[in-house]
DNA sequence: GCCGTTTTCGGCCCGACTGTTTTCAGTCG
């Protein structure tokens, strides 16, 4: 079973358990195992299988009893249980805003409320008059927040677009002459895949008026909150948008707070109180100090972790794990960041299907601080692209350019398809002339893992594959990819010295945090690259490197961190034999 | 339910906004 599906069982007890009226502490601690789970690497089938289960601290011995039961028996008794005595539709309640535990119980055990359509039905027939806690203004919110919700509202968007959507709020948040600061926060920062929110960070010294002008921007649909510190709002096609204004002395204790996540801070805080030492947005102060006087200056985040005492830690991986730990034991690692790369292994130009010609990526690539970049054209045998019949001259091209702008070295490579047959598309024997051949699962994808992990295979065994491009094939925010054995495709990547890529583009963020980190596990290589097929599109490595940092990757983990020489060198086992 | 450089029992993050409420509970970030 999936880490996928552990963690909705686990997630889904948490939410039955808090109607019945269950500790709220209890279906904390489910709810964190959820999370905790869906970030691991390690398939908890393995885990379970070698009793390693309660080595994963916020797992004790309940959890792992239930979840060795779910590996047993595919299902949870508690679980079953508790779905059998009130439903699977509660937990939709869950999902409207302004509904909490106490409204939730008080819906659930006085009136039997146990869905969405039955909350409005009751709404509408003025049931819940005489009740506590739903006095008519809550009624009338609640009602526009279940057809909010019926038209899909709360869902959560792909990473790229929120932080496309946040930016330009960003700047124009930044155009108040009373804002000195603003930095987006929460998931975005920290590259989560989806996004919930925009949460942005501002300072100024007249937080009210920057909160009130906030609300008064034109993309703003709908006031949700109005404080004079914190506004939140509804923007264009739906998306909430979070404002936290701070004095400018408090921007670093502002910008970690709003950064998250709340597991980080739980874990956070938590240990600081052992100290005498309190977080929170308002700086490190003292419990018993009134005047809540932050103990250092907080500028920076830097400033807040030293003040409790801690290293920095950099906000992908802040999830309330190991960070902790090791960041009050400084010894947390240096991760991969765009300056260590010496090279985009990966961007296409209009030599094949992309839309500016190769000169115009150069400028670029050397303020990226690159000495190398691969052009990763399209290759093919008889579709759109570089043919078999044009590469000599594909070559001659690229050295010429290559000549012409000194300061870069750019390399021809080529980006092709695994057939069906596990053949690639192009002549192998004029693959084994380039030192850089991208490859890609092709057209007509299979339904049976199986198929599609054996085609894969083939295509890494011709020996010529120096990097596997979209290794699952999922679209972020669409599909999940196709069906695949990972682990195989992953040891035969190692053997054939194939890397793995985790590519920038936006609709694919492919790998993400999780299979990477599976990845370095397996002993592959790994290369970061923004897969761009404009000059805007190279910045979109960044969304790579993100991911990569969540799998806590650091700079000798990444192959296009070395020169390019040695990137080739460490590929295609066959070939450098 | 989980956990332990003060604890194996007794805690479990902290602050802002809203209106359910007129001294505070509920929800949310
Ligand atoms: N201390 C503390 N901080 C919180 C809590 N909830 C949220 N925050 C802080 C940390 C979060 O990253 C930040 C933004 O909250 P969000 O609800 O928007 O969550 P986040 O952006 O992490 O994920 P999202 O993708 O929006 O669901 O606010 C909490 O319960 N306690
Ligand atoms: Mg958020
Ligand atoms: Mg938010």
């Amino acid at each position: 079973m999936d880490n996928k599906e552990y963690a909705k069982i686990l997630e889904e007890i948490a939410t039955l358990t808090r109607v019945v009226g269950d500790s709220f502490f209890r279906v904390r601690a489910f709810s964190r195992a959820a999370r905790l789970i869906e970030d691991l690497s390690q398939p908890v089938d393995e885990l379970v299988d070698a009793r390693r289960l309660d080595l994963i601290d916020g797992i004790g011995e309940s959890i792992e009893e239930e979840l060795v039961m779910i590996r047993m028996t595919g299902s949870s008794p508690r679980h079953q249980e508790l779905l059998d005595r009130i439903g699977r539709d509660v937990m939709e309640l869950w999902e409207i805003p302004g509904l909490g535990i106490k409204r939730i119980q008080l819906l659930y055990q006085e009136y039997g409320i146990a869905s969405v359509a039955k909350l409005k039905e009751a709404i509408l027939a003025n049931k819940l008059l005489n009740a506590p806690h739903f006095g008519p203004s809550i009624q009338d919110k609640l009602l526009d927040e279940i057809s909010g919700w019926e038209r899909g509202r709360g869902r959560r968007y792909p990473l790229p677009e929120a932080k496309a959507l946040a930016e330009s709020l960003r700047l124009q948040i930044l155009e108040n002459p009373d804002v000195k600061r603003a930095e987006i926060g929460g998931s975005i920062r920290r590259g989560k895949e989806t996004i919930g929110d925009i949460d942005i960070l501002v300072t100024s010294s007249h937080a009210a008026a920057v909160s009130s002008w906030f609300r008064g921007l034109p993309e703003v649909i709908e006031v949700i909150q109005e404080g004079d510190t914190r506004s939140s709002v509804r923007v264009t096609n739906e998306i909430q948008c979070d404002l936290r204004i701070l004095d400018e002395h408090l921007f670093g204790a502002g910008l970690h707070y709003f950064t998250g996540s709340k597991d980080h801070h739980i874990q956070m805080r938590l240990r600081s109180k052992k100290l005498g030492l309190k977080i929170s947005e308002k700086g490190v102060t003292l419990y018993d100090d009134k005047s809540e006087t932050p103990i250092g200056p907080m500028d920076t985040e830097e400033e807040v972790f030293a003040a409790v005492g801690m290293q920095y830690v950099p906000p992908e991986i802040r999830m309330g794990k190991d960070e902790i730990r090791l960041g009050e034991a400084h010894s947390i690692p240096k991760l991969v960041e765009r300056s260590d790369l010496t090279c985009d292994p990966h961007v296409f130009t209009d030599l094949s299907l992309g839309r500016q010609a190769p000169g115009e990526f150069f400028e670029a690539c050397l303020a990226a601080g690159y000495s190398t970049v691969v052009l990763a054209e399209k290759g093919t045998l008889s579709g759109k692209g570089v043919r078999p019949g044009d590469f000599e001259n594909y070559l001659a091209r690229v050295r010429k350019l290559d000549e012409s702008f000194a300061e870069l070295k750019v390399v021809a490579g080529l980006d092709v398809e695994i057939l069906e047959n596990g053949l690639l598309d192009f002549d192998l024997r004029l693959l084994a002339k380039l030192d850089w051949v991208v490859a890609r699962m092709g057209k007509e994808v299979s339904d049976e893992a199986e198929e599609n992990t054996q085609r894969v295979m083939w295509g890494i065994e011709t020996g010529l594959v120096s990097c596997l491009a979209h290794p699952t094939g999922r679209h972020l925010g669409v599909d999940s990819g196709y069906p695949l054995y990972f682990d195989e495709v992953l040891a035969c990547a190692r053997d054939f010295g194939t890397a793995l890529e985790m590519s920038g583009n936006p609709q694919e963020l492919d790998l993400n945090a999780v299979l990477a980190r599976k990845a370095r596990e397996a002993g592959v290589d790994l290369v970061v690259a923004s897969g761009a097929g404009h000059v805007m599109g190279l910045s979109q490595v960044e969304y790579a490197l993100q991911q990569a940092r969540r799998a806590w990757l650091e700079p000798k983990d990444i192959l296009n961190t070395l020169p390019f020489r040695e990137m080739v060198g460490r590929t295609r086992v066959l070939l450098n034999r």
